[in-house]
DNA sequence: GTCTATATTGAGATAGAC
DNA sequence: GTCTATCTCAATATAGAC
């Protein structure tokens, strides 16, 4: 039986060896995904670094297509699901603005260090091909919804500086965070350092003018 | 002779065929090239965007990779001059702060519609493998040393929230004005508008606390 | 489940006619 | 200068042994 419709094993469920493979091959998949972008990547990379022949991924996946394709939706989500814990763990009384904040260093934590899937799906969703880009965009699109919430309650709550465009503000600010990846080198900075940058950042860039913290 | 070492013609010198075909090959390349990648850069693609076909491409270019290698150096060299030349056209009366957020509207000019060129660079750099990696590293070098100086500035006149680490700070707004290109839909809104939100976020974001203006 | 060996495809690059 | 036709090589994917 194929291990593309995993079945309940006999002890345990989740460390079966082809369970623990197939993973280990999803997080091949995105570090090399992260690297070399959508085109560039070579399912022979990615058997490699997971320490395995080509054939062996063909076992776990159809096409090189449903491979990335799980990556990335799989990022999208785990991307998705963090932010979520991050503001559920939040008290009622905090502002919007600081909602945000706390997502946004939720976000960037995610794609620097959380998850490799997380940074591989950011840089790589623009370049999917169309096919790919449907089952991707679902995701992404739930994800969109939760950030829109963030900016619209900043801007009924008047937290959100009146003079910008609160679509506009939103997509610059997670550009601001997704393009660290690029950059970001752990040798030269903590991620807790460059987290609080661009906490700093983000809500002096957001706040309505008047509301000074100093 | 082959027209990569080109020579003063009879008579104007700027448009002989030659150089004119040359250049629509590397505004095709840099169209391919923004949208796809590097690696998903194909020759071909980058011929028929041109009207030619493939044999005329290595005509005027020895291999892909000096193509793709002189859109993108030419890219990052054509923003750097860009935004140096509207910081020239500046007073010399404006602040540091106000300084770089007309060099991030210029850049972000550059990226969305000023040079099919410039979005390429700035979405291909970190793609590049490492012999491309060399001749584009000059110019990069050379444009981030106009950006350090410009937020030296604010931070020895004191305009620089002291908050802020100045290298994380220019490279998260510098990340956000470079994805703009991939999300920015000139249906859903026009360059000045974008331009606009990211002048008064940035200026918010970077801003030393009790200059408020409003 | 994972391998070696191989079929197949497609993209970069060149030869040589016009 | 630009073309048609062709070579070459690398990457996806499969067959079949173990």
């Amino acid at each position: 039986m194929s291990p593309r419709s995993p079945e309940a094993p006999g002890t345990a469920g989740q460390d079966r060896k082809s369970t623990r493979t197939r993973k280990r091959i999803l997080e091949s998949a995105a570090a090399v995904l992260r690297r070399r972008g959508y085109d560039g990547t070579r399912i022979t990379e990615i058997a490699e670094l997971a320490e395995l022949r080509l054939p062996a991924v063909y076992y776990y996946f159809a096409t090189r297509e449903e491979l990335i394709s799980e990556v990335v939706v799989s990022g999208v989500r785990a991307t998705h699901e963090h932010v979520a814990a991050a503001l559920e763990a939040l008290d009622g009384s905090v502002g919007a603005l600081d909602r945000i904040c706390v997502a946004a260093t939720a976000h960037l934590e995610m794609v620097l260090v959380g998850h490799a899937r997380a940074a591989a799906a950011m840089r790589t969703v623009s370049q999917l091909p169309d096919e790919l880009r449907a089952p991707s965009r679902v995701e992404e699109a739930r994800y969109g919804v939760l950030w829109r919430g963030l900016f619209d309650d900043a801007v009924a709550r008047g937290e959100l500086d009146p003079q910008l465009d609160p679509r506009g503000a939103r997509m610059l600010v997670l550009g601001a965070l997704n393009w660290a990846s690029d950059w970001w080198d752990p040798e030269k900075g903590t991620v807790e350092e460059i987290a609080a940058t661009a906490r700093r950042l983000v809500h002096n860039a957001l706040r309505a003018p008047g509301t000074d913290h100093g």
